[in-house]
Order: C-alpha cells, then structure tokens, then sequence
DNA sequence: AACCTTTCGCAACCTTTGGTTGCACTGAAC
DNA sequence: GTTCAGTGCAACCAAAGGTTGCGAAAGGTT
C-alpha cells in the first residue's frame, strides 16, 4: 500500500517548484539559491526554503564556496526517487490491467449466459 | 521543464493519504468516504475532503446511491495520470546519464592530457 | 583601510491545505 | 414515527509555501 518511509520523498518531488528546480540544476549544473530564483517566479528565500527541503532528504547536496553555496543533484538518490515514482505507478497499472481482466470475464460471462 | 497544467495532477498523486486513498479504491473497488475512513488513520471529513480533490482532478469519479456516494477510480485519468510521472522520472534519468557520460569525457581527456 | 555590492540566513507575517470537532440533514430500517 | 448510519457544511488549528524586511559576511573597488 505504498504509505512508507519514502512518503518524505515524494512530497520533496511532489512540489512543482521543487520539480522544476531538479529540473534547472540537472539543466544547467550546480547552483545557488539566487540563480536559481533568478530564472523562477518566487523569491530567493522560497527557493532557499525548498533547496533546504531537498538536502534533507538527500535529493541534492550543498557544496559552500566562498560566499556562495552551490547546491547540486544527488544522481544516486535521484535515482532511487525515480525508480520508487515507477514503483508506484507500475502497481497501479498492474491493478489496472488486473480490473480489466476481470471486467472482460463478466463481459463473456454475460454474454455465455444471454446466450443460452 | 515539466511546470505546465498537469501540477494539479501531481499534487494530487502528490499527498500521501490520497496515494492510499488510490490503493484501497484499486484493491478494494468502490467505496465511500465512510468506509475508507475507516481503513485510514483520518477521519471521515478529511477523506471527505481528498475525495472533493481527486474527483475535482478527474481520478476517481462519485455514484450516488442512496444515501450513500460510491467513489471509483477512472483507470484511463489514472493511467494517463502514471504515464506523466513515468515521462517526468524519464528525463530526469536521461539527463542524469547524459550527465554521466559528459563527466566520463571529461575524465578521458584529462587522462589524455595527463598522457602527453 | 574604507566602501559598496552581492549573497546569504533569520524573523515576522499571510494564505493555502490537511486535519480536527461539532452540528444539521437525509435516506433506510425497525 | 423513531432511530441509525452516511453525508455535507462551518469553525477552528497546525503545517507548508510564499512574501517582505532586516542584519551579517565574503569579494571587489577606489
């Protein structure tokens, strides 16, 4: 039933503000929280908020440098997170298909039964 | 970059109690506020309130029946649903192996480099 | 050294959202 | 008709996403 630890990881992913700044520093590499603000509609201290939602869960690392900190993508843990998004969405089809099945085989029950 | 009308759709799929809700209504079939509220550790009105969403964005939809409402997942939203989280997750591992492969040149060339 | 600029972090505040309790209503069953 | 389960609506609370307004620290200029 899905509702596990990894609930964290997906509420980091499933912001889209937080989706489209993955999307930015995979884009473009590494960044700061005013780069990044600078090419999305919400202010610096949204995005700085975010950036510190991601590190703890472990989607990006910040490296500090000099007066700036470079925030970057975890490849490894984003990874996971995809491979956990799947997981999710493959046991939803599956119960899909299953569903699907089993309506069909009425279906022909129905039919067997109307025809004889 | 992701950032279009489908956001509601993530943030629908987004909340784990509703991710749950999905599941139950998949294994289950059919059900009502008050009979998922009871499988889950909310209460009613809030399983109330999710379902308001999840039918607002066109996964599930409600049948009245007597005094009773029977909510039901529409399995093509719910598919179309899944199909954009797999196109997000795909282009994030996309960009991660292009990454990868652009780091491992850059590694060959200093190896090059280093050679001469 | 003194100054200005940029980047950052912290605090206060607002709004939305997930959750609660409480109550009034309605359909079914006795 | 009374009772009971299921629903909907309203008020309220806490957490999350967002804002503005500061003060502090690193870097570049003169």
């Amino acid at each position: 039933m899905s509702t596990t630890v990894d609930d964290e990881l997906w509420s980091a992913i499933g912001d889209p503000t937080r989706r489209t700044m993955i999307d930015l520093l995979l884009a473009d590499g590494p960044g700061t929280a005013t780069s990044l603000s600078r090419r999305l509609p919400v202010t610096r201290q949204a995005v700085s908020k975010h950036l510190a939602v991601l590190d703890r869960v472990g989607l990006i690392h910040a490296e500090p440098a000099g007066r700036e900190r470079h925030y970057q993508v975890d490849e490894a843990q984003l990874a996971r997170a995809v491979a956990q998004l799947s997981a999710v969405g493959a046991t939803w089809d599956a119960r899909i298909r299953r569903i699907k099945r089993i309506a069909e085989a009425i279906e022909r029950t129905r039919h067997n039964d109307e025809g004889e």
